[in-house]
DNA sequence: ACTTCGACCTGTTGGC
DNA sequence: TGCCAACAGGTCGAAG
């Protein structure tokens, strides 16, 4: 479910909630997730003030006094603030628990997210000091793609969805994104020209803004379990749209495999 | 430095 | 209806 989308809502949609909040206590129920959750984090969380909640890619730093609370989504994960007395469920893994005996609740059927501790600078902790830039920003650039890709070999549909060169592009967007720009995914990266870039560039930027736009519904709809979100996927132009008419010349859409990944284009449509 | 691939998990879906 | 294989929105880290 998460891709950066989906995080910036989970994001905005907590914030006001947690913000200036005093944690009274921390379940965690399974800790075993893609890495262990800190043993101790009951004792290191209590008592602590939320004072912001901001994003790093798909990672969302929790800032207190003496660290950051760092939380990755994975595939499955959410993340929802409800009652303290509200019974947690089969894959409710941690609870932090407020003052105000509100709960911020994980739930993580597959258990790829993460939830660690920092007290460094948690831009320079080991999983977020190598990311590349947020592909909102202005610094995500056709100029920058253009000469990140010189030599790299690598399909561009694997380019873009390489944290260390942009983050938050995920494999719904990346195939989503190649479609608006009329890029074939299988294309080597370092083959594209710079107005390729700039086209990439700008399908990309629209692509996730259009989607957080529209992540309210789709944060609504999967927290109410029932899975996937009705009306993005209404925006969906290929993905998982094997053999349906491509929605702008109508020959079936295509789907292969790159890197045990799903890719979706239109055969016509993108070169 | 780059590329490929296995690994981590559970739940859902589609074919027989 | 049951069973099994394939697949799912991520990404790290080892090995080549």
């Amino acid at each position: 479910m998460p891709e950066l989308p989906e995080v910036e809502t989970t994001r905005r949609g907590i914030a006001s909630c947690i913000t200036n909040r005093q944690i009274t206590d921390v379940i965690v129920r399974q800790r075993n997730l893609r890495w262990p959750v800190p043993f101790r984090l009951r004792k290191t969380l209590a008592g602590q003030t939320i004072s912001s909640i901001q994003r790093r890619g798909k990672y969302l730093l929790l800032s207190m006094q003496s660290g950051t609370l760092l939380i990755h989504l994975g595939m499955s994960g959410s993340l929802r603030v409800v009652p303290a007395n509200l019974p947690a469920e089969k894959h409710d893994h941690v609870d932090i628990v407020f003052d105000n005996h509100s709960v911020l609740r994980l739930r993580d059927p597959r258990r790829f997210g993460a939830m660690l501790w920092t007290q460094q600078n948690p831009l320079q902790h080991k999983l977020l000091k190598d990311l590349g830039v947020e592909p909102l920003a202005k610094d995500f650039t056709a100029e920058y793609l253009f000469n990140a890709a010189r030599k790299r070999k690598v399909a561009i549909k694997q380019f873009i969805m390489d944290s260390h060169i942009v983050v938050g592009v995920g494999n719904i967007y990346a195939n989503e994104a190649l479609f608006l720009a009329g890029i074939r995914p299988t294309i080597a990266a370092k083959n594209l020209s710079l107005p390729r870039m700039q086209q990439l560039v700008t399908a990309i930027k629209l692509v996730l803004k259009d989607a957080i736009r529209s992540g309210g519904t789709t944060l609504r709809d999967f927290t109410r379990g029932d899975g996937r979100p009705g009306y993005f996927r209404q925006q969906l132009n290929v993905y998982g749209r094997e053999g349906d008419p491509c929605k702008r010349c109508g020959t079936p859409i295509k789907l292969i495999r790159q890197g045990q990944r799903a890719s979706y284009y239109c055969h016509r449509c993108q070169r």
